[in-house]
RNA sequence: GGGCGAUUAGCUCAGUUGGUUAGAGCGUUCGGUUCACAUCCGAGAGGUCACUGGUUCGAGUCCAGUAUUGCCCA
């Protein structure tokens, strides 16, 4: 029996049963003793810190399109998910929350404070997974993973020890970013660069034994207490005779070399520049190369140390200023220019990062680099979209040595010891009882802990138990997919390339997408700061699941950002209700057609319309095939759209109303309901990774499906290829085409919605003809025809409209409500267009050089082209003559 | 300063080997209570494809340069 249908789709109601029900069957869960062929993705997990916006909502959605694919062909499909412990982004966190408390991390203590935080990731851990959840994302919640695991912090162990017994790892004092807010280090990958309006300071320093002056620019004036030399280029004229003279630190009255340097550009400030070792980079570099001190003047919370004289204690930025007005005082300040900078800030407080001078943990990553960039060369690897490529070999071909310590709490301690009795450093998986040397059994373990990046760059493997050989390992790595945003392409996915050749050998994943970056409607990239970010459950609430989906992916052009707003999600709400309808009318007229019968009926007994619905659904199946293997979302997800709504909707759904009418046999009624029944299932199948709720519940009502039945079982649609025909779709095209032009008539001329109109149609082919003889019920019904009449010597009727088609012409007889201006208007028009269309392809074909160049099939195809538009042309004029006599 | 994108209708975007009269959604105008859907249906208006030059029989599409703009790296 007919079920019970409500009129507009409730997604709530269909998101609350259908979720549960699927993760109970178990389909989600990949089986690594499966016979079938493997398909897998790891999920990039999102990180601790706080739910998800709706960035994560695009990635996990395109995930999820993909494994639902997948699955549906019958992989066995593994979608490993998880979350990241997120190190300092997660402390931050709570530390401003303990603030708030009107506490610190130091008064908690250590073990107190790492009590708070798992505490945090207790409730946020499963908030995050239910978000997921609510999105439709069918993960193997089986094996969802958290970055701290005790199987990942074994990993993360294990990768410590070898790459530091493989002399990859190792301790060292060099200069590194440091968070005077965080207090930590931070990798060159974890910087923002802000641009910021401040000067460049001209400092005169006296020469010693002499009243000359040598004069520098810098733009952190502060940094001149640590300054240990004066270079100059080594080809400047300018500065040759001080080459090898001192100069004299003001202020502090320090002795500093003069020294030659390459890196010196003449064309920067003087050309003189200030060496300060300690606290910059490239002087680090100079200072290395000339021997000069490194002189350390900070404090880790970014104060002033005692190297920094009578400045020692005060902050970095009040330091600056106090320096610059004794500097003005005394008169070694030359002058203030504007000047633009670049700096550095810690990508979680946005606090001004400085380098600073500490001993440190480092990975050497060169030696690692090598079958990264391999794999891209080769194709084993591919981004898609392909020009991300370049950034990655951009980063691997530059790569720098990765500081991988963090003076914070939360995270993977290092698994470093040093004892105190002989300081000898012992890396190991367990804590040490006794130093190997000196068997002193005085030994720490280093307080610091590791880069998250450190525990994420083993994600898509130590997630699947390595470093043990297990089955999932042997079933599901290497993954097949990995799906992230660009920012992330140096801090993630280079780096998991680079430890799974290393630690397993293998590639982790081939291909790579990277989706654009969610903005609002004025491009303004979506953030918690801003407040102009939106809620992913919200619009679950509003909209539904499915149409949050969908509306992602139709708004997210392959390759770019997607612009957001609220009302974005209409489009995906209004297909879900139109999909929800066309299935209500479908399932409605159904009558006991048995959906899983196959599709058998020899393509010579079904009406046109059935054959060119199926065509074009064979076609439609094939094509979002094809997008979803080239990771084209977008296009697959609008080319599915565009069949359901126009063809499947506006156009067979409507023709075959006159089919199912009352006085019809049975069997021509049989014939509409088995194909339209039959698409329908088609649609959903093939719509079900995209819109898993809707198609699920439609799937449901129609009959006999169990509920412990579910979509996914029917598999992929295999497009219907023995309907697949051209030439019908062709003849269906002229039905269409008739059928606008009378509802062109219509609408222009103003003819009353309600009323019936006699329509004559005159054309010359017979073939034309008997498809429209054959489609009359359906041209009669959309058309609004009273009186239809085709052939070839059909003459106009006095006081009627006309239309000109490629195929003939349409007249429609409008006594009484035919307004002689306006059709007239309607008339020249149309004249005017083709005129001027005409004149274009006469052109061309006089063009000796097109004639003799091009070839025939294009020049066939423009003399068929002006053959058409001459005949229209006539058609006009001679219609526009017969308004004459009125 | 270097690299990578973008620029097509009022807005957001399609247009992937150069060859239909450049398309869609939203917005807009007109009309619609016929038994799937007003979260809808029908019809229309709206574009010198950023600019300049080049290649070609033919350029929105390929090349060079310019402008504007975004991101990444220094």
């Amino acid at each position: 029996m007919t079920k019970k249908i409500p009129k507009a789709y409730e997604p709530k109601k269909a998101e609350e049963v259908w979720y549960p029900r699927w993760e109970q069957s178990g389909m989600f869960h990949g089986d690594p003793d499966s016979e079938r062929k493997p398909f897998s993705i790891v999920i990039p997990p999102p990180n601790v810190t706080d739910i998800l916006h709706l960035g994560h909502a695009l990635n996990n959605t395109l995930q999820d399109i993909l494994i639902r694919w997948k699955r549906s062909m019958d992989f066995e499909v593994e979608w490993m998910p998880g979350v990241d412990h997120a190190g300092i982004a997660t402390q931050v966190v709570v530390e401003k929350n303990l603030t708030k408390e009107g506490k610190s991390r130091q008064e908690l203590g250590r073990e107190k404070f790492l009590k708070k935080v798992w505490d945090w990731k207790e409730e946020k851990f499963d908030m995050i997974l239910n978000q997921l959840k609510r999105i439709g994302c069918s993960c193997d919640w089986e094996r969802k993973r958290f970055t701290m695991d005790e199987g990942l912090s074994r990993a993360v162990k294990e990768v410590f020890i070898r790459l530091y017994e493989k002399g990859l790892i190792y301790r060292g004092n060099r200069l590194i970013n440091w968070c005077p807010r965080c207090l930590t280090t931070l990798s060159d990958d974890e910087l923002e660069r802000e641009d910021i309006d401040t000067h460049l300071w001209y400092i005169k320093y006296k020469i010693k034994g002499s009243d000359r002056y040598i004069t520098v620019a810098t733009t952190r004036p502060e940094t001149m207490l640590g300054d240990t030399g004066v270079a100059v280029n080594p080809k400047d004229k300018r500065f040759r005779d001080l080459v090898g003279k001192s100069a004299i630190l003001p202020i502090l009255d320090r002795e500093l070399p003069i020294i030659t340097d390459d890196y010196v550009d003449t064309e920067f400030g003087t050309g003189a520049v200030k060496v300060t070792p300690a606290h910059d980079p490239n002087d680090f570099e100079i200072g290395d190369r000339h021997n000069l001190e490194k002189l350390n003047i900070l404090n880790d919370d970014g104060s002033l140390n005692d190297n920094a004289g009578k400045f020692s204690g005060m902050d970095r930025f009040a330091a600056r200023k106090k320096l610059v007005e004794e500097l003005k005082e005394h008169g070694y300040l030359e002058k203030i220019e504007d000047h633009k900078l670049a700096v550095a800030t810690c990508y979680r407080c946005e606090t001004v990062v400085e380098p600073y001078l500490s001993i440190q943990w480092f990975v050497k990553m060169q030696p690692l680099a090598k079958p990264a960039v391999d794999a891209l060369k080769s194709g084993e690897l591919k981004f898609h979209p392909a020009h991300w490529s370049k950034t990655y070999l951009y980063w691997l071909e530059n790569i720098r040595d990765w500081c991988i310590s963090r003076q914070l709490w939360w995270g993977h301690r290092i698994p470093a010891y040093y004892c105190k009795g002989c300081g000898e450093i012992i890396v190991s998986g367990d804590t040490p009882k006794e130093c190997p040397k000196c068997k002193s059994s005085k030994i720490e373990q280093d307080p610091d802990v590791l880069d998250t990046w450190f525990s994420s760059w083993l994600w898509p493997f130590s997630t699947f138990g390595w470093p043990e050989d297990t089955p999932e390992i042997r079933k599901f790595f290497p993954t097949k997919a990995l799906f992230t945003a660009s920012e992330i392409i140096y801090l993630w996915v280079a780096r998991m390339i680079m430890a799974s050749y290393e630690f397993t050998g293998k590639i982790p994943f081939n291909d790579v997408y990277i989706h654009g970056t969610v903005r609002d409607e004025l491009g303004e990239k979506m953030s918690k700061s801003k407040g102009n970010g939106i809620d992913p459950l919200e619009i679950i609430d509003k909209f539904g699941a499915d149409a949050l989906r969908v509306s992602m992916i139709l708004a997210t052009p392959e390759g770019q950002d997607p612009l957001i707003n609220e009302k974005s999600f209409e489009i995906g709400r209004n297909y879900a209700n139109k999909i929800w309808n066309a299935a209500r009318f479908v399932i409605t007229n159904l009558n006991g057609f048995d959906h899983r019968a196959a599709l058998d009926t020899d393509p010579k007994e079904l009406e046109l319309p059935d054959i060119w619905i199926l065509s074009r659904l064979a076609k439609t199946i094939g094509q979002v095939n094809n997008y979803l293997s080239g990771y084209r979302f977008n296009t697959a997800a609008r080319t599915a759209y565009d069949f359901i709504w126009k063809d499947y909707c506006d156009w067979y759904l409507e023709m075959i109303k006159p089919r199912l009418a009352k006085d019809r046999p049975e069997e021509v009624k049989n014939r509409a309901r088995m194909i339209s029944g039959y698409v329908l299932v088609q649609i959903l199948r093939l719509l079900h990774p995209f819109m898993p709720f809707v198609t699920e519940e439609i799937y449901h009502i129609l009959p006999d499906v169990g509920e412990d039945e579910f979509l996914n079982s029917l598999g992929w649609p295999v497009p219907p290829l023995k309907y697949m025909n051209d030439d019908l779709e062709k003849d269906f095209e002229l039905v269409q085409n008739v059928i606008g032009a009378i509802r062109n008539i219509r609408a222009e001329m103003d003819v009353p919605p309600g009323k019936k109109a006699d329509v004559l149609i005159k054309i010359a082919d017979n073939n034309m003809i008997a498809i429209l003889e054959n489609q009359k019920t359906q041209l009669i019904t959309l058309g609004k025809i009273e009186n239809l009449t085709i052939g070839k010597d059909v003459r106009k009727p006095p006081l009627s409209a006309s239309a000109v088609i490629s195929a003939g012409e349409i007249y429609i007889p409008l006594e009484g409500l035919i307004d002689l201006e306006s059709e007239r208007g309607r008339l020249e028009k149309e004249l005017q267009k083709q005129r001027q269309y005409l004149e274009r392809i006469k052109k061309k074909l006089a063009n000796a050089d097109f004639l003799n160049r091009a070839p025939s099939e294009v020049i066939e195809a423009e003399k068929e082209k002006k053959t058409i538009a001459e005949e229209s042309i006539n058609r006009l004029n001679k219609n526009l003559e017969s308004l004459a006599g009125w």
